[in-house]
DNA sequence: CCGAAGGGTTGACATATATCAATTGATTTG
DNA sequence: CAAATCAATTGATATATGTCAACCCTTCGG
């Protein structure tokens, strides 16, 4: 594993704070691999090895139940996922599949586990990420249960704009087809949600947005901190 | 609070393998309390201040947005709920109402964090507990978003079913309005999917459910353990 | 015992969302 | 470059789900 990549790695909330010697030895049974586009790293049902880092590329969380499937997550650099898998030692809840060419670290998940009883520092940054990750879902829940396809749609748009800096107009960051998926409807749907904003002052072009009217876009899609606010 | 109770909590995953002086402590700064039913106890947005166990009773987590609500979760004893929150020391992301008379414990939310780092145990357990509840709410987003409510409520039937023992007949353990809204849909549409699960042989009396046909149910159900089995 | 209150059910209807089929437009590939 | 592919869009239609109103039934308190 280069450096550069060693460091970025160590840099993340996860490790940041454990002792060198156990950041090391954790590292040494890692190995790194360069993927392909569309290529599924983990299929759900199977046990869980390895602790996945993302280090470049990104990655998309599914499952799939009776034929159907749907986006539950994308993971971007440079984060981890299937932590309580490796932690539960069980089995994982969701496949993975490359989105584009993708760099991924290994961490054999008996190794995360051992130098989890190991290292207090490493113990309460796994706990700080687990909590952040169920806070995530939750919210992730509301947005679904609370909400209309539209509404999902607008508030996404909103969270994706803060997200790119705040400006009027932003590029998606990723397929409208998937975009659909994460936010439980069909492409179709989102075509007409999209549609459906353009009273608001939203002009889609490609994957271009642009937001033309902020305050009315906001009063309809009331963003709240509870379910929007992925940072706290 | 009484030794029963003192050792009923002792007994949970997360306090069962701590060292007696640390559970001593967090016990002292906690108190125990009863409440009425229909007593909101947290509300969404609120700093967390106590960790809660609930002792005896039931409380129902709920969240609300723009004038709609939805019931998240029911917490039966003995178990603790916002763990998250606790330990993130962030704002409640639910709101948690007693559904009748419960008995509910209240531990400082510093303790907890304070007990964290100096029982690695505690920790442990901390950690699992956490990784359990995560892996609850993506069964229950994956639930959401790749069935109908249809096949919703007959997976809940069939979870239910083995939950009470695995009989043919059994309780629904709560109110069908609030099951409604637990599986995202509306009182009336709970009343038709009902109806709709006649043909493969479910037959509801009151608050009784009858499964006639467990193979024509399993078959229109098709449940998958890493959707409806809660202890994975 | 009566009457109010509230959960549950039902029917009629409205809305939201999915499905299917066809078309467009961009991108890739031989 | 032309053919093939695939995402995105659009229209027509079907299905799923929500809403509203009425009614039934049980429960509970005067």
């Amino acid at each position: 594993m280069p450096d550069s990549e060693y460091r970025d790695i160590r840099k993340l909330d996860l490790f940041a704070q454990m002792a060198d010697d156990n950041f090391t030895s954790l590292m040494r049974g890692a190995y790194v691999q360069n993927f392909p586009a569309q290529i599924e790293l983990i299929t759900e049902g199977e046990p869980s090895d390895f602790l996945h880092i993302v280090v470049s590329g990104s990655v998309d969380l599914f499952s799939t139940w009776n034929g159907r499937d749907t986006s539950m997550a994308t993971v971007r650099p440079i984060s981890t996922f299937i932590l309580a898998a490796t932690i539960k030692d069980a089995p994982y809840l969701m496949s993975a599949r490359t989105l584009e060419k993708s760099r991924i670290a290994l961490i054999p998940s008996q190794d995360v586990r051992a130098i989890f009883d190991a290292d207090g520092n490493f113990a309460r940054a796994i706990v700080t990420e687990l909590a952040q990750c169920y806070r995530s879902v939750i919210k992730a829940q509301k947005d679904l249960k609370l909400r209309t396809s539209l509404e999902r749609l607008a508030n996404y748009l909103l969270r994706q704009q803060r997200h790119a800096g705040g400006g009027a107009a932003f590029e998606l960051d990723f397929e409208k087809r998937r975009l659909a998926s994460v936010l439980g409807m069909t492409p179709e749907n989102l075509s007409r949600a999209f549609k459906g904003l353009q009273p608001y002052g939203v002009t889609v072009t490609g994957t271009r947005i642009a937001i033309d009217n902020q305050a009315d876009l906001e009063r309809f899609a009331k963003p709240n901190p509870l379910i929007d606010d992925f940072s706290t």
